[in-house]
DNA sequence: ACCTGAACACCGTTCAAGT
DNA sequence: ACCTGAACACCGTTCAAGT
């Protein structure tokens, strides 16, 4: 009673596979079912092949993982409104966002010099806006640098905390518990310092303000 | 000829396991042969036990670097001499030789809010010198904050640049190809400003002391 | 030329069964 | 009570063999 499989070739057209539709399948899976998610089986099953065809459009799967950086990069507005301020803060955001969105996608920044088309966009962009802002090159230069590392690691933070089982909000109320706990004469500025060090506003606003006003106060070299 | 394996019992007595031989052998093999060569199975061949075993005294694997993390911060000193500046450059520097002399432990730093032992003194003795140096609570907490963030993403960079493959200048050099060869039109600034953006000199010292700078004039909240 | 089945050499983790 | 052999359910990657 069984039918065979039905062949290939009478199946109706399948997508044809290529290095775009492999990079998208990842983000999709990436969003849907997280990282550990994120195999070259699955990625390759999803596209109705076997693990090995995928091969012939990317390198490995860091080549894959770094396409989809890539790929959530080239999603970042590179323009916005407002002061010179707002333009930085929207750029960032839009960074720390793109990257945060995708599970694992901001730790493969921290890992490599940034040499992809859509994350040297916005380098590119944001180079524009220190040197608007009156740097030296140098300054400039190694600024982009500092705050792409620190976007990186707050989407990696972020990510963490956001997609890691629970809910950010626990992640958080067993951390207060913990310092909560710690023995005062061992950890004294941690207990007397746990309310501020818990405490509410928009970090990562400050943090990058920390930052512009630490770049336009410390000339390099 | 050949001679059954001898007893567990005959050979000579083996080391008794304990969450802390267990977490200094993965260190071990952290630092022999890198972040893939660290597997359960490797590191109970290494205690010349099975996998299994390994779980009596580790959750599993993210619990065992997260472990390795915390011993490896252990060896930071936390006192240093100099002026107020030097004592946080001093502690900053030891926390990101800590982190990143072992591939992929300051991965585990970003991906969550420290809580253990060691990590929690590192952050008190900043905690420590954010106030001396006169800062509110709160500023001093979320600073501190910033600063580790900053720190275990200056580490995991270095790390990767270091571990990864070849050579440290081989990565440069090629990155410095690839930004030669951008389209103008497409990548201004990162093609005029390609010297500044290679420029050599001690970028983490000045990332620093762009935090800290920024840090004294940005009051948070 | 392009694609892929099957295999290789592994993984982390669990648990029933041993001592 | 403590430990672990064996198994489960996977991995990434390669390559010979097919069309």
């Amino acid at each position: 009673m069984s039918t065979p499989p039905i062949s290939r070739r009478a199946r109706p057209a399948k997508a044809p596979l290529s290095r775009d539709v492999i990079v998208r399948t990842g983000l999709d899976i990436l969003d849907r079912d997280g990282l550990d998610a994120l195999t070259m089986r699955r990625v390759a099953k999803e596209l109705d092949t076997g693990p090995a065809s995928l091969y012939v459009y990317v390198a490995n799967r860091d080549d894959l993982m770094a396409a989809m950086l890539d790929e959530a990069l080239g999603r970042v507005p590179l323009t916005a409104d407002g002061t010179w301020r707002d333009q930085i803060h929207a750029l960032a955001n839009a960074t720390v966002e793109a990257m945060s969105r995708h599970e694992g996608l901001a730790t493969v920044a921290l890992g490599a010099i940034p040499t992809s088309d859509n994350a040297l966009l916005v380098l590119d962009r944001m180079l524009a806006l220190l040197k608007e802002g009156g740097l030296d090159d140098t300054t400039a230069a190694w600024a982009v640098d500092l705050i792409y590392l620190h976007l990186a690691a707050a989407a990696a933070e972020e990510s963490a905390y956001t997609t890691k089982g629970g809910e950010e909000d626990d992640t958080i109320a067993a951390a207060d518990r913990r310092y909560a706990s710690l023995d005062p004469r061992r950890y004294p500025m941690i207990t007397s310092l746990r309310q501020a060090l818990f405490s509410p506003g928009d970090r990562d606003a400050w943090g990058l303000n920390v930052l512009i006003n630490g770049i336009l106060h410390t000339p390099a070299g």
